[in-house]
RNA sequence: GGGCGCUUAGCUCAGUUGGUUCAGAGCACCUCGUUUACACCGAGGGGGUCGGGGGUUCGAAUCCCUCAGCGCCCA
């Protein structure tokens, strides 16, 4: 059969996915082997993939494969989330395009609008997510809003509401006027913008005085209940206990002091809106001032706002100042730069209001999920720099506000029987409520039609938070078997920008209710961001095309390409180019098993010298890389296991290795190097299984024919052995050998195929059982020991032993001794140095032992070098 | 304003407790080479006063101070 040049990713990456679903190896039930599990991050069900999706998810399924070769039961849990702001925003625009509003329809009828778009459009990712390889397990694919996991959200909202740990509050909170829905504090971005600071007159009651204030949004005067002042301020003394007259509405307020007031900034007269502003609204609570609301809920004016009634806030922001200034009363406007907060969402600037929302007190919660990650390190954060992040977070964690002001979503469990402000009941169900509202109010003929459900939802990540143990039924079923056995997870991999939507939610979450970690240790990547380190995203186009990136390098070489720069924590740079790196290893991959499989085999013949010290060599080399790159997974530091495997194959196998153990051209290959190599060939498969699972499991069939359980998926991750190491550095010596040789065919334009002499000679012992190897890849007709230089010929020096190539004619003596005698400066200046440090009583006396000792080795080794520098010399003069 | 972090070769980054695996890797670059697995290749090569300055030390990319520039998080 005739293997093509050129590795064709696609096609196999269709045929091995399917097989290995075909066999199920990505499924996983508990058993008697140690269980290494993952929960994915739940993607939005509105998602499609992107760059950081595919960094992620690659790093996930590298460490689920190594996983599962290295004989873990590996279990990778995917699954959606439910997003409840974006989904409902999404459906509520589909639906305006039909000419339907959202306020037209029932919760019900608005509810299957949403699931008939769910259910449409839902999930594309993680059939995305295929085409990548990952090897998640398929059949406990999860959605936050499954029955089972809403049921969990219902039971932890009652269990903790019991703890009396969730209440309702009267608070300022986040309000997107847009989605119509207050936001949690970690969903709000501030961003500078440039506004105006309007300065404007106010009466003083009874007088003819004013005073200016000076405000960026004078939209909001209909909400003035006072004017505040610093007590300590001398310019506004005489102010002290009058009113002032609001303008346009003329309220009548007081004038009250507070230390509150920066005197710097503006006037230093402040007008205070307790019910639209968080400072305002302290301010208000502490001088029990009046709260006026004058925004309807999509922050239009309402009545308080007069003629201007009915207008958006940025509308009537121009409205109410024109008004001002034909009244003669805005004294003048500047440019200001102030930071403004705006959903993460829908991008609507955030307005302060005051309303009736759910908050889950934090401070005592967050104590556990604290000392796990910062005292006992149960829960491990890579890097680990991101501990102080999370500290911060953590120790100045303030009150979630959990629900939203929507349909899509679980909907609180909290039942009003009454008009009262505490008349409510909070039960997992309505019969249960029912029971609970007879006996709060004391009144047994309540029904359940009597009782109205709060129409909102809770926010979509207090059902992420559970995520790690309602996946495995542990909430509703804390005892069963899966939880038991999958639970804690071993290794989360995320983004350090949902660090505490939802990471630290979750290591919360897990001990509240689990009384253990939920995961062992956390693996923050970084950002994907374009070759000008702009983040990517949709609104500037720079996110290239996932599926076409694939189709073009092949998965494995985006993979690859995703992985090579991307160390633990840090933003990766996504250059097209190095996804070219990706697919040119996979062919040079390819390439190797090409000419192995193209070697025909005989049992005849000896094994030569050469191929079997070269075998014993790759061996020990393998084994040392074996080490490290174990080394380097167990730090998360995946690109740096992906570089090494890289050289390990590329350098030492296909330039190295291969090279030495070639036949000669149209000579079969001795079984037994065969053999070795074939075995060499196959380890080299499975470490880089995780990495390139598809290339790797072709070529793994392609060796020979292989039943569905020797399949390279479910094969064994090579074992560690002990070996005698010095063969590496035999060979490096060797391998220098080599270069100097190649060396001096490139200066004098010698042909490779041109055989030539070698003499050295020795004025200090190396190994000669790379002699063979020397021979055969410098194409050398012999290697002879010799006791003098060799006359007429071009010399090399390495370490202290000099080699000599016989070259009548090619040689110019001048050449060689300058050559010579720049290297010999260069090595007794070396030395030099080397000597000034022995020298120095205070470097040997305080500097280690071991360090001395290599001092005096490398003063050594420089004077043989030396002295071997100067007899070559002497030898050409 | 508070906190965290970064600045090392043209680019992207390693560099763990200060000391021969301390100046490294990959890519890019330059030269030569169509030889017989691969030109998506091979062999060879050049390239950095480790952001600036100061200090501690026998010894600093590494520790301390300071200046400059950049990024992220929180207010």
């Amino acid at each position: 059969m005739e293997i093509p040049a050129k590795y064709d990713a696609l096609s196999v990456e269709d045929k091995w996915y399917s097989y290995w679903m075909k066999h199920n190896y990505f499924h996983s039930v508990p058993n008697e082997k140690e269980p290494y599990t993952i929960v994915i991050p739940p993607p939005n069900v509105t998602g499609v993939l992107h760059m950081g999706h595919m960094l992620n998810n690659t790093i996930q399924d590298v460490l689920i494969r190594r996983a599962r070769l290295k004989g873990y039961n590996a279990c990778w849990v995917p699954g959606m989330d439910h997003a409840s702001i974006a989904t409902e925003a999404k459906v509520v625009a589909k639906l305006k395009d039909e000419g339907i509003n959202k306020s037209d329809l029932t919760r019900e009828e608005f509810l299957k609008h949403a699931w008939d778009w769910t259910d449409k459009h839902g999930g594309i990712i993680l059939e995305q997510l295929k085409k990548l390889g990952a090897s998640c397990d398929w059949d406990r694919t999860k959605f936050t809003l499954d029955d089972d996991m809403s049921e969990a959200v219902i039971k932890v909202f009652v269990d903790l509401y019991k703890k009396g740990l969730i209440y309702r509050g009267y608070r300022m909170v986040n309000w997107d006027p847009e989605a119509k829905t207050t936001l949690s504090d970690e969903e709000v971005n501030y961003e500078e913008k440039q506004g105006k600071l309007f300065y404007i007159s106010y009466k003083i009651e009874g007088s003819d005085e004013t005073l200016t204030i000076a405000t960026t949004r004078p939209e909001t005067i209909f909400g003035d209940t006072a004017i505040c002042i610093n007590p300590t301020d001398e310019r506004f003394s005489h102010l002290k206990g009058k009113k002032a007259i609001v303008p346009i509405c003329n309220r009548v307020v007081p004038i009250i002091e507070d230390e509150y007031v920066d005197v710097e900034f503006g006037t230093g007269c402040l007008k205070v809106t307790p019910a639209h502003d968080e400072n305002d609204k302290v301010l208000g609570d502490k001088h029990q001032l009046e709260v006026i609301d004058i925004f309807n809920d999509d922050a239009s004016l309402n009545s308080y706002g007069l003629q201007f009634e009915g207008q958006d806030r940025f509308v009537a922001r121009k409205n109410v100042a024109k008004e001002l200034e034909s009244l003669g009363i805005l004294i003048k406007t500047e440019n200001h730069l102030n930071k403004v907060g705006t959903s993460e969402r829908t991008k609507a600037v955030i307005e302060p209001r005051l309303s009736d929302q759910w908050f889950l007190s934090m401070k005592g919660l967050a104590k556990p999920a604290l000392e796990a990650v910062l005292e006992t390190e149960d829960v491990k954060l890579f890097p680990k720099r991101f501990n102080n992040t999370y500290r911060h977070w953590m120790e100045n964690v303030r009150d979630w506000n959990i629900s939203r002001q929507l349909w899509w979503g679980q909907q609180i469990p909290a039942y009003y029987y009454g008009d009262a402000k505490e008349d409510f009941v909070v039960a997992e169900t309505a019969e249960e409520a029912l029971k609970l509202a007879q006996a709060k109010s004391g009144n047994a003929s309540l029904t359940i039609g009597d009782l109205k459900q709060d129409e909102d939802v809770v926010d979509t990540w207090f059902s992420a938070w559970l995520w790690p143990i309602s996946l495995f039924d542990g909430i509703r079923n804390p005892d069963n078997e899966e939880a038991k056995y999958y639970y804690p997870t071993n290794d989360l991999v995320t983004g350090p920008d949902i660090l505490f939507f939802w990471v630290a939610r979750m290591i919360v979450a897990g001990y509240e209710f689990k009384g253990e970690k939920p995961f062992n240790n956390v693996y923050l990547t970084g950002l994907v961001r374009d070759k000008q380190r702009r983040k990517m995203s949709k609104s500037l186009g720079n996110s290239p095309d996932a599926l076409k990136l694939i189709e073009e390098f092949g998965a494995d070489g985006v993979r690859v390409g995703l992985l090579l720069s991307s160390a633990a924590g840090n933003d990766l740079m996504f250059d097209e180019a190095l996804c070219q790196q990706g697919k040119q290893f996979a062919n040079k991959i390819w390439n190797a098993f090409r000419l192995i499989k193209g070697w025909e085999v005989s049992d005849t013949i000896k094994q030569p010298e050469s191929s079997k010290i070269s075998l014993e060599w790759f061996n020990a080399e393998f084994q040392r890389d074996l080490v490290q790159i174990d080394d380097h997974f167990s730090k998360y530091r995946i690109s740096d296991a992906l570089m090494t495997t890289y050289k390990l194959i590329w350098d030492n196998f296909c330039s190295w290795l291969l090279e030495m153990i070639k036949p000669n051209y149209g000579e079969p290959i001795d079984q037994e190097t065969y053999n070795g190599a074939i075995s060499i060939f196959e380890n080299i498969l499975r470490i880089l299984h995780p990495f390139m699972p598809f290339l790797t499991e072709e070529i793994w069939q392609l060796i020979e024919e292989r039943t569905p359980s020797q399949a390279l998926i479910i094969a064994d991750w090579p074992k560690i052995e002990e070996k005698d190491f010095s063969i590496i550095s035999d060979f490096d010596y060797a391998s220098e050998v080599i270069s100097g040789i190649r060396k001096i065919r490139k200066d004098k334009n010698i042909s490779f195929k041109e055989s030539i002499d070698l003499s050295i000679i020795e004025h200090k012992n190396v190994t000669r059982d790379f002699d063979s190897v020397i021979i055969k890849l410098g194409n050398l007709s012999g290697i002879s020991y010799v006791t003098n230089p060799v006359e007429a010929s071009l010399s090399f020096i390495i370490r202290s032993n000099e080699y000599f190539i016989p070259m009548a004619g090619a040689v110019n003596v001048e050449d060689e001794i300058a050559k010579l005698t720049e290297e010999l400066n260069y090595t007794e200046g070396f030395l030099k140095s080397v000597q000034k440090k022995l020298s120095n009583e205070r470097f040997v006396n305080n500097a280690p032992d071991s360090v001395v000792a290599s001092e005096k080795k490398k003063e050594a080794d420089a004077l043989a070098k030396i002295e071997t520098i100067k007899s070559s010399l002497a030898g050409l003069q």
